[in-house]
DNA sequence: CTGAAAGCGCTTACAG
DNA sequence: CTGAAAGCGCTTACAG
């Protein structure tokens, strides 16, 4: 049996294609008694409704959006933090009748989604301009939203003030006596280096803006703070390394660029023996959901991850729209303390 | 400046539209120089490859899969074992270059896009076959993949071995000499009434097989458990009113029917004083990440969700192949007892 | 209220 | 190795 398409009830009804079109989806442009009858042929025929695939080429329109996640959504889907944003994007994006595909990167079998996916804009999420998929969607000049990524000209950013909440999570440290304090970054090269000794140079705005944030109060306080990090994006085998090196000669506090960070360094801390919050204070960065639930409760630096999904989605929601591409506000940061940071205790620094 | 297609790339270069199609999509069928001097075309006149859409429409193929999860994708999005199956599904879709669209449950804008996002197929995770999605994507004539629903004729079925793990639940709990057991469950009205008394119908398959499990050793212990059930799929206020009434004059064992559930008593029970596993022994069902990370570690019952989510992913691609629908084996699951179960103490039971 | 015409941008056989 | 023809299934103005 051939396929039911508009022709077949045209045909059936005895009336044209467009009819029968309109029948579908411009009601007001036939008589009532009209379409019903073509909806029965519709019904009777197995006619499920005009073909999404051909509809989207007719009207230019797919209702799809693309969402590219920090390597693969595979990894990204393991932080709790990417899934609440993803969440919140979805919803977002389903008020407005758009639904979201996930774009994997470029598999071997030559795919491309981000370049073979039909869809009406994007949202790229903590992803490095120069990615694959990101020049993919700027070539087919899809309107793009940019989420906690370097900027780009032309592509609205969706951004935290990371130095706000950074800046309160060094001063509570100040606050509580730290002065031997180690920060923990990725899109950063270094291994336990004090830092006044290296350029604190990253491609990554979200960790320049939170090591701003975290210096300035230990600047005033002449404190020079140890750094590790890696020139990753997340936390990998370089990263746990150096932080193992740091702990054989602990700080007496560390700032960590995420609370998964945060958690690693506890964790090494901890099978060393070292008492939380005790001999070593730990501050972590977003509220991830984990944060809260681990023991002790971390201190960390809240973002709201559903306003992100939000400002994303109504950001990309404009653009669609034709407005012009504005970047909204950077959304607020916010220091929450819990039992993972106290008071430094006096032993001298380095027996 | 009007859009750039292949027909511009085709006068630009001077040979025919399909050539430059052939160019991108069938490198085979034209010289190597003709084919550098189109891509060198399409470049200068910033080309990003043929249009999606019409691609779609010539080819009959999308490239891209539906899923679609209970409820929406926002409440879906909290659970860690939905979001571990997305990620499953996910990745196993990337290798064989399908992108994986969630489909959010029809709004009041009219747009339902199980009916209007164009696709190759479907995965419907843990919904009832009568949902609107399930029925638009039947009309549709889309493969597609049930998963933890119920069984729908012509479609595959990709479940669980339910009825094994939650044997080993119960068995576990009479071998620790508990015989005032509750049941706590969803999809099937109860409000503390003895198994013997009530039909222990309900329509999700999922739950029929664990209550199948539970009862087994159970009866043959000579046990008869009472039931907190709601009608819904989920936890919902009434199944927490019921759970906070059975506390009242608590069990010394429960079985839930998935971690979250039994988390819910865990807590409950705990803000009333009772000591888990001392005084109330509680088992769940899933092995959520969750599970293992709270205070006592939950003894449940282990599903391998990256699994279920390969076999959703190869079960969809074998139909998408034109294999015949052909359900897998139900997945193994698995008893691993944790901290919060313990033998059941002697106080009689109803002082 | 209804329909003839043109078009969305590509691909699939097939012929040369 | 290259291209003329037909087609994928629908929608958008526009005319009547």
């Amino acid at each position: 049996m051939a396929r039911v398409t508009l022709k077949t009830i045209a045909e059936h009804v005895g009336v044209s294609r467009m009819t029968v079109s309109n029948a579908f989806s411009r009601p007001d442009q036939l008589s009532e008694d009209l379409r019903a009858r073509i909806l029965i042929a519709a019904e009777e025929l197995g006619y499920a409704g005009p073909d999404p695939a051909a509809r989207a080429l007719a009207r230019g329109r797919t209702g799809v959006i693309g969402m590219v996640l920090t390597n693969s959504a595979r990894d990204a889907f393991t932080d709790d933090v990417a899934v609440g944003f993803v969440r919140a994007v979805a919803g977002s994006l389903a008020d407005a009748g758009y639904s979201l595909v996930l774009l994997h990167s470029s598999g071997d079998d030559g795919v491309v989604p981000a370049r073979d996916i039909a869809m009406d804009g994007a949202i790229v999420y903590s992803c490095d301009p120069a990615t694959s998929a990101f020049t993919a969607l700027r070539e087919r000049r899809l309107p793009i939203v940019n989420v906690e990524g370097s900027p780009h000209p032309g592509v609205p950013d969706v951004a935290l003030d990371n130095t706000t909440g950074a800046r309160q999570a060094a001063q509570h440290l100040v606050d509580l006596g730290h002065t031997r304090i180690a920060i923990v970054l990725a899109a950063l090269d270094a291994d336990d280096a004090l830092a006044s000794t290296i350029p604190l140079e990253t491609p990554s705005t979200t960790i320049a803006g939170r090591m701003a944030g975290w210096m300035a109060p230990l600047e005033r306080a002449g404190i020079d703070p140890i750094l590790i990090g890696t020139p990753g994006l997340a936390i990998d085998d370089l990263l746990t390394e150096r932080i193992e090196r740091m702990l054989d000669d602990p700080p007496t506090a560390v700032l960590a660029f995420s609370d998964l960070a945060a958690l690693e360094v506890m964790e090494r801390a901890k099978a060393r023996g070292l008492r939380v919050p005790e001999q070593i204070s730990i501050i972590g960065f977003d509220d991830n959901p984990i944060a809260s639930r681990v023991s002790p409760p971390l201190t960390t630096v809240r973002q709201d991850i559903d306003a992100k999904g939000e400002a994303a989605a109504a950001t990309l929601l404009g653009l669609l729209r034709g407005e012009d591409a504005i970047s909204p506000h950077p959304l607020p940061t916010e220091l929450v303390v819990r039992a993972s940071t106290a008071p430094a205790d006096d032993r001298p620094a380095r027996p």
